[in-house]
DNA sequence: GTATTTTAAGATAAAAGGGTCTCATAAACT
DNA sequence: AGTTTATGAGACCCTTTTATCTTAAAATAC
């Protein structure tokens, strides 16, 4: 897979706070409910963003997550750095070490071209963007529903 | 990573394979001593890469593995597709299910874009085309040495 | 200050991927 | 025929990822 499951679900999670009201905490519980993911998994994912500080987090009654910045302002790239490391990006295809240090193997050129439309994908879609494409054609986050079940509290 | 481990591999052997003697059966001994990589572990690749019809295996004395098609009629995407499966190719970003037949996912557009541009790196590259740039550049294979060791026997 | 709501942190368990080992099977040579 | 060389097939183990559970800590409301 692409992406690890950590990832996706801390993408997922990201989009849903995007499209919420901007400034608004929403409790965990309510995400993984809404989004079908394990309320424990994804705390820990969400530790994850806010340590690295894309989400900000308050303890207590009326407390939860939010985004830190402006949906604009997150790329794809920054959660999947936040949570998978840079290896998809720099590792050699044919796992070997040093990819672009040492000398190549016979796939890095074709590699690092396919790599760097993976990286501009990731590093040019911001969250606000995915989300008005979501609202516009009610597109699915989860397995069923589609982005309307964000709204219905 | 966007390949398993199992998966490259079973490219690296392949290219060993590619690059040597067309016709002449590699022990998997060799092929895992050369390549540096567990023989029993390689072993069982082979066996899958073997089952699917892109290479042909001997027993006995003088025996070992082969290509069982020319080098320039072996596509990435074979090998890839063998061990792998076709989920790198077919799956949603976001890990939703039936990707291109349900109602997308907000990523979907981009995704399947970037994911074609795998696809046809992995289609339009073949053993041969891969064996000849590493042999006149002596790129290589294993984490330290050059094409050149697959022929010092 | 006590109860309630919520995140934080860490221990633990289940599943998957990666890797090892053993025995069986086939072919060749003597 | 028996020994040697080699793949085939399966059981087994280790590590990482994924997921769960338990306890702590913080903030609020009363
Ligand atoms: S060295 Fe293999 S992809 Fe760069
Ligand atoms: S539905 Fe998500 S990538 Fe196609």
């Amino acid at each position: 897979m692409l992406l690890s499951k950590s990832c996706v679900y801390g993408l997922r999670a990201s989009l849903y706070l995007a499209a919420r009201e901007q400034g608004e905490f929403v409790p965990i519980r309510k995400m993984s409910d809404k989004l079908e993911i394990s309320f424990h998994f994804l705390t820990k994912i969400l530790q994850q963003l806010t340590a690295e500080g894309i989400l900000e987090s308050f303890k207590g009654p009326n407390g939860g997550i939010r985004l830190k910045r402006t949906g604009s302002d997150v790329q794809l790239l920054d959660i999947v750095l936040a949570i998978d490391g840079s290896q998809l990006l720099t590792e050699c295809a044919l796992g070997l070490p040093g990819c672009g240090l040492k000398n190549p193997c016979p796939l890095h050129d074709k590699w690092a071209e396919t790599r760097d439309s993976i990286h501009e994908m990731l590093e040019k879609t911001n969250l606000t963007e995915l989300v008005h494409k979501g609202k516009a054609e009610n597109l699915r986050l989860t397995t069923e529903g589609g982005f309307d079940i964000l709204f219905d509290d």
